[in-house]
DNA sequence: GCGTGGCCATGACGTCTGTCACCGCTGTCG
DNA sequence: CGACAGCGGTGACAGACGTCATGGCCACGC
């Protein structure tokens, strides 16, 4: 009656450190690890691990899509996301995605297992702090074009580039960045994008 | 004849992983967890550990003001920086502010254990790859009015802000950003910035 | 049917940005 | 001493940026 658990996570020793503890759990077992998002499917399909843990920062694929991408394919694993400092809006587009629980990195350890007993049982779990975090900043304002011209001026990059990037006028990308500044209370387009990457509404 | 660890991670769930992973090797015992950089000096002071494992990027006192702060109190306890991934210019300075090794979290787990027996046996360690790297990357070409200005202009405000808050001419400020993109070879302030942090030169 | 809102674009306007030339001042090094 | 590099500033200029008004197109809801 063990708890069978895969790790996803870019960072080896952060994995490999993760699994040291959890193994020490008397009922749970990690079968398989991956660094990569777009390893995660096939680990899936051959180890299908009672619960998953996801980062959502990892080459190949992000959590996001990993979560969306085994709904699609109607994997039975539930899916608990542990991530670097809570970007609000990774929690919701994480349980939109079907995520069944959202913890930070930063939470105690002996927490974690916790939570992952829980996801297990099928309750979703979510760190209170960063569900209040997420109410007080509201939904995302902004409209599909606008985060699109946003997270290619993050850069820093010239209108020019980002129009080309978006296969739109210079104007247009002006407009959308014009209309983004204002709903972020912000006075360039760099700042606005960092405001909105931060509230997760890239 | 064990070696005695200090964690510093602001990531609880890291740190707490970490000490997991160590504490399962026989000649290690974690002696000391702490989640803040300021909190290092007197960890060390009480318990005087024989190795600390620093990450860079911490509240309160980022890992590099950490290795200055060590050094200058004549600590006897020899430092491994463990961090994110690789900013070729943070190993420079890190190694430059007293770190007897600096490894990435993205190595193998047991690589870890081994990179703390030869810090202790008083082995500079250094991964190769990130070593490369630093030289490839070259040394950093920008004069500190440059790197200060590029630093306030990092998150994209105006001239005229990073003007007040470095006490400058806006003219004096857009000559050093225009001097640094020519250095950089980008063609804007923010372009620059990135391309600069990404080096480890501000 | 008609208002609303997102999407894409154009044009005009004033401001900001990036570049260049040039100035003086301070060190430092041969 | 003169040459040189960094620091701080000014002025001018072309181009980029942010704002606004306006237009057409489409989908949606009352």
């Amino acid at each position: 009656m063990v708890i069978r658990l895969l790790l996803a996570d870019d960072q080896a020793l952060v994995r490999g450190a993760l699994a040291a503890l959890l193994d020490l759990e008397r009922d749970m077992q990690v079968v398989a690890q991956v660094g990569r998002g777009d390893e995660v499917l096939e680990a899936v399909r051959s180890t299908s691990p009672d619960v998953c843990l996801l980062d959502i920062e990892m080459p190949g694929r992000d959590g996001i899509g990993v979560l969306e991408e085994l709904r699609e394919q109607a994997m039975p694993t539930r899916c608990l996301v542990v991530t670097t400092f809570g970007r609000p809006g990774y929690l919701r587009r994480a349980m939109d995605a079907g995520a069944r629980g959202f913890v930070v990195k930063d939470t105690p350890a002996p927490e974690l297992a916790e939570a992952v007993r829980r996801v297990h049982a099928g309750v979703r779990v979510v760190d209170p702090a960063l569900a209040t975090e997420s109410l007080i900043g509201g939904p995302n304002p902004l409209t599909e074009r606008e985060r699109e011209a946003l997270r290619a001026a993050l850069d820093g990059s010239p209108v020019q580039v980002i129009a080309g990037r978006l296969y739109l006028s210079p104007g247009t990308v002006r407009n959308y960045l014009s209309s983004a500044i204002g709903k972020t209370g912000t006075s360039t387009r760099v700042e606005a994008a960092k405001f909105a990457e931060d509230r997760g509404w890239l």
